[in-house]
Formats: structure tokens, sequence, C-alpha cells
DNA sequence: TGTTTATTGTTCATCTTTGAACTATTATGT
DNA sequence: ACATAATAGTTCAAAGATGAACAATAAACA
């Protein structure tokens, strides 16, 4: 008679799960709303924060720090050079890299969009004490850890 | 001089929820490649866990449920019903809404994907304490809450 | 009742994402 | 040096997601 295995949803981690994913769903949509006035998507804004923090990088590193196919990377890129957000140079000595960094324009932009997206997450997380914020973000990298080489 | 407003990166609350979006993502993707086999995306396993919590429900209230377009359902139902997983049934009552429903097949298949999912998530959360696991769960929610009607 | 407004689901054009195949370049091993 | 592997980036076709416009139906209300 036992044709239902023990069910999901009566596991504590499961059902905790779920609702982590369902935040993520929903910061991701509404900030992709809050972005448009900039006309920014969040993918976007994930490449000039990336670009921001490591200058130089090349679109492989940047790929695996998004976590996306290298092609994304590719079809991206061309719209935010063509309105002058970031600069794409050669590296010298090999060849087949390309080294990536930001502009004055694209660092401006970046900063307006960090406004809108900070924001955002001081509001989601605001009923969050310090010590629950930071014991979160210790978990999530641990299953990332864990995750990542999976 | 001031012309770097304050970093979003030294912002704890900021830095703890790229490490959530983050895990979300990877675990997305890891559990895109593990129900390869099954011929199942997360999109799909997404559709029949919520059918099979809530039978009969309709295609607008299973496009709120997951946070999507109601285009996106229409799109994606034929697939599994052509697959025989689930069956689309007009309401008596009101002829616009379709009533859905697994199938016995869609019941052994979701049975089947949620023992990988499970696995999985497992796996993601084995070092969480369950203290740790329901708090994480509770600020989640919380955040779904907070964003939903913003 | 009859008219207006809302709701459900579909269609369609557009944009994104993806992965495999390809080119060019560098690394490795004999 | 030479052949073979691996790597960086691109191209392209297929699949997915999105939102606006639409048809059918139901609700609200005069």
């Amino acid at each position: 008679m036992n044709n239902k295995q023990e069910l999901p949803w009566d596991n504590p981690r499961f059902r905790n799960w779920v609702a982590v994913a369902r935040a993520c769903h929903v910061l991701e949509r509404t900030l992709a709303v809050k972005l448009a006035p900039l006309d920014l998507k969040p993918a976007q804004l994930d490449v000039l924060m990336n670009l921001y923090r490591h200058p130089g990088m090349s679109q492989h590193d940047l790929a695996r720090k998004l976590l996306v196919g290298r092609s994304n990377i590719t079809m991206l890129l061309p719209q935010l050079e063509a309105r002058g957000l970031l600069r794409r140079e050669g590296d010298e000595k090999d060849k087949r890299i390309l080294r990536l960094a930001l502009t004055e324009a694209g660092e401006a932009l970046l900063m307006q969009a960090l406004k809108v997206h900070m924001a955002l997450i001081e509001k989601a997380m605001s009923q969050s004490t310090p010590e629950q914020c930071d014991m979160i973000g210790d978990q999530m990298r641990k299953i990332y850890e864990v995750l990542k080489e999976a």
C-alpha cells in the first residue's frame, strides 16, 4: 500500500528550499521591473557588476562567474559595448583572449543601477536581523560550494 | 571626493543576497542536468508539482503560482499533455476555464522526478541544522510576502 | 434586458538562452 | 620541430520566455 513514498512536502528541507527559490524568483522579477527605466536587464547588470569588481577579466571568466554559457556572453556584450558601457580589447600575450572593462559611462550607469538593486534588497531583507542575514549568507555559500563541483 | 557612494559590496545584506541568488542558480542548473534522463525540465517539474498539490486548478492559477505569464503556461502545457502526463478539461460552469490534473503517468513521473529533486536538496542543505533551515525558510517566506505586492 | 467591463486562454512577434559545431590560438607531449 | 590536445571566442539553429493584442465567456450594473 505504500505507493506514496515519503512526500517531499513533509520534509522541512524541501519546503524551505521551495521558499528560497520563490523568494529568488520574485526578487529577480521585481528587479527587472525597477531596472527597466535604466534600459537595463538583470543579466546585463550582472555583467556590469562583475566587470566593476574584476576589471580585465575574460569572457570565459565572466561566463563562469555568471553560470552561463560562453555563447551567452558573446550575444550579451555587443549590446553593452555599442552603448559605450564597456570595452573589449585583446590580450597581448594570448591572442585568443578578450579583456573586458567598464567605461566611465558604464560605471556611471552601474552606480545608478546599484542604488535600485540595493534598495530592493534592503527592502526584502529588512525583516532579518544582521545575525540571521549573515547566517543565511553563510549557508548559501556552503550550498554553492557543495553543488559547484557536482 | 565622495564620488563612490557606499558600495553595495560593503553591505552585508547585499553580499548575502548575492550568495542566495548564486545558490539558487546552481541548484536550478544542477537540477536541470539531473532531470534530463527523465526528459523533464525544471519548469515542467514545477507544473507537475503544482498540479499534484492543487488538482483542478486553472491555467491562470498555475501561472500565478509559478510567477510566469499566462502565455507561458499555454506554450508549456501541450507538450506535457501530448506525453499523457496531464489532462485539461473545461469547467462546466465557466466555459473560459480549463481545469488541470495529472494523469496516472504524470503522477508516476512526478514521483521519480521528486526523488531526484529531493536528493539534490538534501545534499545541498545537509550542512544546515534543522533550526537554521527553518529560519532560512521563514525569512524567505517573509521576503516573498514583502515583494509579492511591490 | 442590454451595455460595458473583466477574465481566461490563445496567438504571435520579439527577445533570451542554450549547446553543438567551427575558427583561431596556445599548450602539451613525443 | 611536429602532431595532438586544449582553450577562447563566435556562429547558428532550436527552444524558452515575455508581453501586447485578440476571441470567447462571464460579471457588473444601468
